[in-house]
DNA sequence: CAAACAGTTTAGCCATGGCTAACAATTATC
DNA sequence: GATAATTGTTAGCCATGGCTAAACTGTTTG
């Protein structure tokens, strides 16, 4: 039992920012990472065919294979993963199209992305560098959070 | 030619936050994290091995198990990995120890992760919740990003 | 000191998300 | 309308990072 520590010090916590946490939340916070990370590449896949749909008005596979930098092939796989899951409507050799629910998520994702891209800004942080930044972070922003980088924003503006 | 569009107007870029970003750079950003995406672990493993040294003195792959919240196996196979890298020195049944090389990358994670914490907190954002994100973020802040982290966290203390 | 237990490793499975190459369909061009 | 170019799909490969089950090692303890 190597944890055996953990009794005999629960106060550290809290006191001393460099001690380890709990086990149960150190386990959560790797935990919500992961899951996170499941839902990421769908999350930005909707919400780039999101975008492709408002600007371009239709978003082909090839536009979406250019813009990751991945393969069409590796595009085609997608997709027919987000038909599975319900996120997409897509025809062969046609535009794809988002059901309710893809919609939801687009919008959802667009607006995280929006918030954190604006609060770095707002931050200071040059245009390039929050670009790259927020599409990485965004994913790992909760809501909680994702409030306050807004009223933070908000706050700098006037 | 669906992506025609970019070269009629060049200019909507920069003006209007809302537009698509230019194909190249847009590339770059889902690269960009993609490429984070396979450090991170690795970077996991080696900031929580150096958390246990200092801590504990020892780091077992029972105690990472447990508090990465993964089976034993995985732990087994990913030591492996990282004393393939040469970021881990390990005897069978034996603590791990770090190399050099895993000694620096544990140290940047660590203070890399501890500027967002401390941040973010700084911001407002409760503990608990701050450092659930913060576990996500970390991977994905540039240190440009990472130095104003930081001056605003010293503003704010004072 | 033998047996039980805790810790570690290995084998082998699965899903994901990349890739290339070959093929199929659509669209554009002559 | 035939042919070329673009776009999309399929098949099959690979690495990663999970998992369980089984085997093995080391430590503790009766």
């Amino acid at each position: 039992m190597s944890e055996y520590q953990q009794q005999h010090s629960p106060t550290a916590y809290g006191q001393d920012g460099d001690a380890l946490p709990p086990v149960e939340q150190h386990a959560q916070q790797y935990e919500t990472v992961r899951n996170a990370h499941e839902t990421e590449l769908i999350e930005d896949y909707v919400e780039l065919i999101g975008d492709l749909l408002r600007h371009r008005g239709e978003a082909r596979a090839a536009d979406i294979a250019t813009r990751m930098a991945v393969s069409q092939a590796t595009v085609s796989k997608m997709i027919r993963r987000l038909n599975e899951l319900g996120l997409v409507t897509s025809k062969p050799y046609r535009s794809l199209f988002l059901t309710e629910e893809g919609q939801k998520m687009a919008e959802i994702s667009r607006t995280r992305h929006d918030v954190v891209l604006h609060f770095l800004r707002a931050l200071g942080v040059d245009d390039s560098t929050a670009r790259i930044d927020a599409e990485g972070m965004e994913h790992h922003v909760s809501d909680k959070t994702l409030t306050i980088m807004q009223r933070f924003t908000e706050q700098q503006r006037t």
